[in-house]
DNA sequence: AGCACA
């Protein structure tokens, strides 16, 4: 007797099954087309699609054997085949006795979301670039990245399954919009699916991963020693590791700049903890330390490149210094420790002030010390303090618990790119468009989330 | 047009 079981199981040879196979179905053939076609004959359970090398395939499964069969003896003698879009499908029972459906966590939703960054250049987003794209749908919890054998990987917190849903329907097979990566970046396709994380766990914020829920949250060792790790951040800039103390350099120095000066421009953003001046390559440097991160950030973006005194003249270099607490051995002139109470801080001298121009910048019109500030020096304008390409954006969420002068508050774009503190969520305003956290240049403030239909993809 | 894991 010649054994059945070694032949390939073509035409009526299957017995009647409770689940149906189908073939040469159309491209992309969803469940609801599945159920449509099943529902005549009885109640459909369960569906699979996609199935097979050409995802031309599929099953259907029936709560009772006996509608596959309705189903089956239906198209067997009718003149109209079965069809789906129009596209004759072949129906047969299977070969199996129910659909297993491998719902793996990345088809059941969540509120976290597994995205894989395909591209050459994958692994030159930065989690920033990240944090940009999906905050356009809600604010981000978490973002962790890593490396897998599937590439570069992130996993991004939502709070919620339906913001995370939006997110990945709106995401899932794009590119990442071309003007949010540098220039040598080629382009990056995002692959999304459900994660089966509920909350990342986050220990520090890092280049890799971020908490944008606890501003408190620790800088990561290994972020704040290695300078040269610096990562390739928006526009090819590097992004550097940030401290809570900044080190100034000054340009064009042609008036004397002293401790009080800088004092009073760094004590704007917060308290001022200790300063140290000293001269190098013939130039005059300070580091000046904050008691945290965000006010150092905050400092330095509004900071940088602009001048203490009108005119060009003592034009502020800022970067991160690798310190975190400055040793000042004593006080003088050149460095001070204002933590320790009781220290005298030198006002500026009249005689000074008569001989040098007033400072243009830094005076807040309230200290977060409660003194007044030195009735000689002129508040911030808004047009010192803003580059021309800033002007135009909104008003933008407080940052930080410090006080900050009402002006800056108003006038002071918070430029939350490479800021590992972004404030809960209570405290977004509810319709924050991304291009609020973009970085100044080649970002524009957009009110609206941005569009990743084609025009965008190219 | 021919049975889904990886």
């Amino acid at each position: 007797m010649a054994s059945v079981s070694s032949q390939p199981q073509f035409r009526y040879t299957q017995p009647p099954s409770k689940v149906l196979h189908l073939r040469n179905l159309p491209w992309e053939c969803t469940e609801e087309e599945l159920i449509e076609l099943g529902k005549p004959f009885g109640k459909v359970v369960n569906t699979k699609c996609n199935v097979g090398a050409n995802r031309n395939q599929a099953f259907i499964e029936f709560a009772d054997l006996n509608q596959a069969i309705a189903m089956i003896s239906y198209y067997a003698s009718s003149s109209e085949p079965a069809q789906v879009r129009g596209k004759t499908v072949y129906l047969q029972y299977s070969n199996r006795q129910e659909i297993v459906n491998n719902k793996t966590a990345a088809d059941v939703p969540g509120n976290v979301l597994l995205v894989t960054i395909e591209g050459a250049d994958a692994r030159l987003v930065s989690i920033d670039v990240l944090h940009l794209v999906f905050s356009a749908f809600g604010f981000v919890h978490k973002i962790t990245t890593f490396e897998k054998t599937a590439g570069f990987q992130a996993l991004v917190q939502f709070s919620d399954a339906e913001t995370a849903t939006s997110a990945k329907d709106a995401l899932d097979g794009r590119i990442i919009p071309r003007y949010l990566l540098p220039e040598n970046v080629g382009p990056c396709t995002l692959r999304i699916t459900y994660s089966g994380h509920s909350d990342l766990s986050v220990k520090f914020q890092s280049h890799r991963s971020r908490d944008y829920t606890n501003p408190y949250l620790p800088v990561a060792q290994s972020a704040m020693e290695g300078s040269g790790q610096a990562v390739v951040g928006l526009d090819g800039k590097r992004i550097e590791t940030e401290s809570n103390v900044l080190l100034a350099s000054i340009e064009n120095m042609q008036y004397a700049v002293t401790l009080d000066v800088l004092h009073m421009v760094f004590s704007a953003f917060g308290p001022v903890q200790k300063i140290a001046m000293f001269d190098k390559n013939g130039g005059l440097q300070a580091l000046i330390q904050y008691p945290d991160i965000q006010t150092a950030v905050v400092a330095k973006e509004a900071l940088e490149g602009h001048c203490i005194y009108d005119g060009g003249f003592c034009k502020l270099h800022i970067s991160y210094s690798r310190h975190t607490d400055l040793s000042i051995k004593v006080n003088n002139d050149r460095s001070r420790d204002y933590t320790i109470p009781n220290t005298p801080v030198v006002t500026p001298q009249p005689s000074l002030l008569g001989q040098h121009p007033v400072p243009m910048m830094g005076a807040p019109t309230q200290q977060y010390n409660g003194a007044p500030p030195p009735a000689q020096y002129t508040p911030i304008s808004e047009q010192t303090m803003l580059p021309p390409s800033q002007a135009a954006w909104g008003a933008a969420p407080q940052v930080g618990p410090q006080s900050m002068p009402q002006s800056m508050l108003q006038s002071m774009p918070m430029q939350m790119h490479n800021n590992a503190y972004m404030p809960p969520p209570g405290a977004m305003p509810p319709q924050v468009g991304p291009g609020m956290h973009y970085p100044s240049h080649s970002m524009q403030s957009t009110p609206t989330l941005p569009s990743y239909g084609s025009d965008r993809i190219q």
